[in-house]
DNA sequence: CTACAAACGCAAATAAATTTGCATTAAGGA
DNA sequence: TCCTTAATGCAAATTTATTTGCGTTTGTAG
């Protein structure tokens, strides 16, 4: 009978072998310059098994990004909202910067909405990060903070992020000190609608 | 709109039909289903002209992409950098909502920033719309406005609404209204220290 | 321990993309 | 008009990616 899964043999091995090479040429020569052969003999598997358990290298490759992406990093918990987005901010930054960061990043984006592609790749990639913005925010509130909409913090201190990664720019410090001030209010009280 | 003019020569005209091909057939398939060879046989033109012209498919459609995008949003001129911005902003986005316009997006972030790429890709394909914006920002400056800096226009105006196109989630006259306001300040400032 | 089936490797076959060499055509200037 | 040059077309050659067939390995259930 046809088993599901086979958790922990060889294929567990295989598969983590191919990520590490994929992830390695990924970040060295970027996602449009590895091809499926180049993963296998990297990975010293058979080109053949590849392309039988992924079909092709952008699935293989977004599997890989997802992954990468999806890696949790630990939470702030600093007492308050604006000292955790500041600091959350800047871990985000640091993650994409990471060597390969950027690439994968970009690999998710290339790959994320194609109407009729369902959402499952965009909200696999994206869920997790507002799973967090999330659970900032709820601590915040139950802490008697007064906290801006989900949507404002993916729009001003996501969205500004993930646009300097994809241009380049720098995100220090002071970048991300300034967006989560915009968020919560320069100094102390701020009067939304 | 049969009566288009092309001007120039034999190139140019072949430069027209290879372009309204790639442009057709990545609004049909979607980016990555489109080779060389396709985009040749539907322009009516050799292959080897293509490759010649523009090395790859990515380069390729890089161009188109960003002629697309351009031409999606001309510049508005109200007589208020608020209004431009209000304007400009639905219209930015009108496009990446447009039959295309998505997967023409993709292609440019697909192209971004490669380390030892250079910054030809990704100045190529996001240098238009940050001309615009430079553009806004000198006429309102030119009447005697205030105007933010150009960062900021990219970080709180641009940056969202890509950030939203990609989510798949709604951008209408309220969200760019809110955007222009603060950057522009709506009644009282937000861009105190 | 044995049997079974999925996953794998290998080599050959196929298909597709990309390059190359050369003849041809068209545009712009003298 | 004629001449020069760049762009194009075409076919063959080459490389590379992808598929296919078949035997082998390896977990896992019984």
């Amino acid at each position: 009978m046809p088993r599901t899964t086979r958790p922990g043999g060889r294929t567990a091995r295989t598969k983590a072998a191919v990520f590490e090479a994929a992830a390695a040429l990924v970040a060295e020569r970027g996602p449009e310059a590895v091809a499926m052969t180049d993963i296998a003999r990297r990975a010293g598997v058979a080109a053949t098994s590849l392309y039988r358990r992924w079909g092709d290298v952008r699935a293989l490759l977004l599997e890989v990004a997802v992954e990468k992406l999806v890696a949790d990093s630990p939470l702030p918990d600093t007492g308050s909202l604006r000292s955790d987005l500041r600091v959350w901010a800047r871990r985000v930054a640091a993650g994409l910067r990471a060597p390969g960061g950027s690439p994968f990043f970009r690999i998710m984006l290339a790959n994320a909405p194609t109407p009729g592609d369902g959402d499952i790749g965009r909200a696999t990639a994206f869920g997790p990060r507002l799973q967090q913005i999330a659970t900032m925010l709820d601590r915040a509130a139950a802490r008697g903070e007064t906290v801006p909409p989900l949507m404002d913090v993916i729009d001003h201190l996501l969205a500004p992020i993930y646009m300097r990664t994809l241009f380049g720019a720098p995100i220090g410090a002071a970048f991300a000190h300034d967006l989560a001030d915009r968020l919560c209010g320069p100094a102390r009280g701020d009067s939304q609608i």
